[in-house]
DNA sequence: GTGGTCTAGACCACT
DNA sequence: GTGGTCTAGACCACC
């Protein structure tokens, strides 16, 4: 996986994790790899898949059974929580950028449809 | 000014000046304040605002007269680049993320609308 | 390290780091030392080694693994640009001085020759 | 006169002056501009052309007649001197660098007749 | 007065 | 341990 060296590896992973998630490559109650096997896959430090989980575990997206796992969180509802969360901080970054630049609305749809 | 924690002071600065720049606030080649003044208008350290300066610099927004002081650059072509350099970047993150979540193009527009 | 109090000490590091790496001293992909061991090794603060070292990144000498350290750059090409560019530079600053003072590449050469 | 910020102002104009010297463009005795002419000229500060002067009177490549202007030296051997200085730092200054780069007398040779 | 550099020391996030 | 950022204060050359 390549990484962008302006944001912490452990959010990129983050992130692609919930990623997978909202698009149904995991799913609840799915086993996450071992951590060690996390950071073979990735090629990052076990230290830093720790993290992640833990990150992860924090902000109930999954959970760990004793000796067995990480796995996803079961809860449905968390899921289509993430999409909204992320979708929202997205979009909402995104007006407040255009609108300090002295875009308004009009003209970001126009944006978005001319990259269409 | 007020400074969100999890992004570099001195970026903060050149984004808010390129904003101003932007606006028409700053014109080209218009005198910006010098370090120590900045500094102390920011509440910040003189070496922060220097920085910022020098930043600017190499991106060519900003240029220095020696011992004179620091001026906004007389390219008119670089002001308007700032401008759709800032859009753009903005809108590819957005529509890139967005993509990643599972939407289309059509499903921005109507969030930006409902943002109105 | 001794150094010329005429030029920024930052620039004589990258110079002597560009010079190893031109000579193979430094190989693509080597660790550098940490900025402190740098610093120490160097005598200088530990700020001016960070310093070079970001310089060195913005310039595609070396990158930086975060938390890990800072590596010269795996490209071989920019590796054999360097020498191209220290030398081009080298050379056409002597040869526009010496034709400013009234020389041709005749009398270069033979001054050259003389100092052998 | 356009200035490389790299080097002081006042440095770039003493050598233009050499230069004009060495050149025959001024000639011993010839009668320099006043400060304020010269200033006015090459649009710098007043101050600047000053120490202009004083440092050239420091160096004995000009002397001031009180109330009349400054002159340059009258000493053909100070003239001629000047073109062997600043030729030997050149000279010097490139060999260095070359040598440095694991460059050899005959490839600076070959450097300089390619640039023919 | 201006910016440029350097030191010293601190705190932080990341691996 | 690593680099990144920031503060504080100093000195310097230049205009």
């Amino acid at each position: 996986m390549e990484f962008d060296n302006s944001v912490p590896i452990y959010v990129q992973v983050i992130n692609k994790i919930k990623r997978d998630i909202i698009l149904g490559k995991l799913k609840a109650g799915d086993k996450m790899p071992s951590t060690r096997d996390l950071a073979k896959e990735l090629g990052i430090n076990p230290n830093t898949s720790a993290r992640v989980y833990k990150e992860m575990e924090r902000e109930n997206l999954c959970y760990t059974k004793r000796g067995l796992g990480t796995y996803i969180t079961e809860s449905e509802e968390r899921i289509e929580l993430i999409r909204k969360e992320m979708a929202e901080e997205l979009i909402n970054k995104f007006i407040k950028g255009m609108i300090q630049l002295g875009f308004n609305h009009e003209d970001m749809v126009n944006f978005i449809r001319s990259k269409q």
